[in-house]
DNA sequence: CGTTGACCTTCCAACGATGGGAAGGCCTAC
DNA sequence: GTAGGCCTTCCCATCGTTGGAAGGTCAACG
């Protein structure tokens, strides 16, 4: 099968499959005498493992760790739960700073008559800093976000 | 002020300050005769006004408009508010993606014994694509939220 | 006046995951 | 044999941020 076989059937585009494959995170494909990667039913499960775990916003990293344990038959299931559990704490880590910025902005626009005067509170909070609540006074809420 | 002394006023670093001027987003700051730059009150005003929308999540695109919006005693806060909605909206949809990771997740990490032995329905079900529920077919849950 | 150390300057690179595209080779159907 | 659709590698861009190297400047201290 080739690249582009392997892409639609897996759901990993041929670019990424390429990237994953030079990053080490999935082995070195067969070649044709041509050089065409080839590419069989157990490779194409690792790809659509591998994009599921992307799918659940796994990082790289992590789905490695998961790669490794899905082939080790000697595994221990708290070991994936470990990462899982890692995972999802960092999920909710997320949403929190999401929420809090998004909860912020709703009060400062609710604020906000939004007619065509200057007035501004939204501008006003921003000049001012007093950004009403939640918001952390320093350290990269936003950044922790991106 | 040495763009160390607004980068602590300010709460951006130096770096970022840098970079902001060079993508355009502040206007190009007054030197010394040695090449220094050089930062009054009015610098700080803004450089901290650029440092809350970073917080509350806007991207740089968005607080150009901010800031064009701040320094335009014409504008119309319907603008404003429109931009603040806007990027209210992009949050609830990252917060959604987000949610549904951890809400998948949560139940797969619930379904595992996370002992010493192998059997583990996460890897399981990351196998078999049976994602118990909530996880979008296709199209970049996982890109969308990163 | 000289040295030291803390600052500043510019430039280049990296992160993480992904897409775009160019230049060139291969394969298949007609 | 040729067209056009694949494939290959390589480089670049994204976005916001940080790190570092190489070199200039400034202030304080002896």
């Amino acid at each position: 099968m080739n690249i582009g076989q392997a892409a639609e059937a897996s759901g990993v585009s041929a670019k990424m499959i390429r990237y994953y494959e030079q990053s080490g995170l999935i082995p070195r494909a067969e070649r044709t005498a041509s050089g065409y990667r080839e590419y069989s039913e157990p490779d194409i499960h690792m790809l659509r493992f591998v994009r599921r775990a992307r799918d659940l916003g796994f990082s790289v990293a992590e789905i490695s760790e998961l790669l490794g344990l899905w082939q080790d038959q000697s595994r221990h299931s708290a070991e994936v739960k470990r990462i899982a559990r890692g995972h999802i704490d960092d999920l909710h880590r997320r949403i929190r700073d999401l929420q809090e910025m998004a909860n912020t902005l709703t009060t400062l626009a609710d604020s906000c008559h939004g007619d065509d005067r200057p007035e501004c509170p939204i501008l006003e909070r921003l000049e001012t800093g007093d950004l009403i609540a939640a918001i952390k006074p320093r350290g990269g809420v936003g950044r922790a976000a991106r």
